[in-house]
DNA sequence: ACCGCTACCTGGCAGC
DNA sequence: TGCTGCCAGGTAGCGG
């Protein structure tokens, strides 16, 4: 699922369903995902008895406030968190599962199991990795065009790669990058800082634009199935160039084209990103 | 500091 | 119906 609007969508999602609930024990399938403690015995230990308190979120992780412990988790390319009742079976694909005292469980499922959980004491999880390296999100008052020029004046990588860095800004993704760069006008190949000071203001006003839209509309839901918690993303039918090689663009009806950048798929018009 | 490559995994799909 | 190879909303770690 995992850009920041998909992400800030199940943190949103999971709030209504989980909040002031309790763990009574937590079973684990697939021991890679567990990452701190390097026990996943110890995972189970420190959060169990545990009640969840709150859910926040910081780029595309989201963080679990327990009483005395948060729990920080990526979905990678796949993962998906849902609450079931624990009568329902397993499926093949779930790898972590929270059992609630009320009967009632979050079931963590990733195809690819690429996706991480760490523990930290209360509070310690903003000193350490994952969360300590993050930039701001997109729409944070920090992310303003003077720190983002400032930013692409000191590298000479692509363009596309220092927005999907999240160290620069946390959350873009393989979409959203594409569609701010679509939306600013600038070619994904432009060295960063070859960008002018007004390039960098529209592809800062564009890449917060797209992400705050795309949390309005719950996310893009594409490839992935629902997966029973209703929170099918609407913002597939604004995407203007991700996934529209050989169809016509929208402001000049050339046709979009799909190239490699970075290492990543990559689309884009010719004619109207310079 | 950068790039490209590999690894982590599985499944869908195009092409033969 | 296979099989093969490529692709996928991500990121860390490696060597050059």
């Amino acid at each position: 699922m995992p850009e920041l609007p998909e992400v800030e969508t199940v943190r949103q999602t999971l709030k209504q369903l989980v909040l002031n609930k309790r763990v009574k024990d937590v079973s684990i399938f697939w021991d890679n995902i567990i990452k701190r403690p390097q026990d996943p015995n110890d995972f189970r230990a420190w959060i169990q008895g545990q009640e969840l308190q709150d859910i926040n979120r910081k780029g595309k992780f989201l963080i679990f406030h327990f009483e005395d412990i948060s729990m920080v988790s990526h979905l990678r390319m796949e993962g998906k968190f849902g609450v079931y009742n624990a009568s329902l079976p397993k499926p093949k694909h779930t790898h972590v599962i929270f059992h609630f005292t009320d009967g009632t469980e979050l079931r963590y499922d990733d195809v690819r199991k690429f996706g991480t959980m760490h523990l930290f004491e209360k509070g310690q999880e903003w000193n350490e990795k994952p969360l300590i390296q993050l930039g701001p999100d997109p729409f944070d008052p920090s992310f303003t065009t003077e720190y983002f020029y400032a930013k692409l004046q000191k590298t000479s990588r692509l363009i596309k790669s220092v927005l999907l860095d999240q160290s620069v800004v946390a959350g873009l993704g393989n979409i959203y990058v594409d569609e701010a760069l679509y939306k600013a006008g600038l070619h994904p190949e432009r060295i960063a800082k070859e960008l002018t000071y007004d390039e960098a203001s529209r592809l800062k006003e564009a890449s917060t634009q797209t992400i705050v839209e795309a949390v309005k509309q719950g996310g893009t839901t594409i490839r992935s199935y629902l997966n029973g918690q209703g929170e099918m993303g609407m913002f597939q039918q604004q995407l203007k160039v991700y996934g529209k090689e050989n169809t016509g663009c929208f402001g000049c009806g050339n046709p979009i084209i799909k190239l490699k950048v970075s290492g990543r798929g990559t689309h884009v018009c010719p004619r109207c990103q310079k």
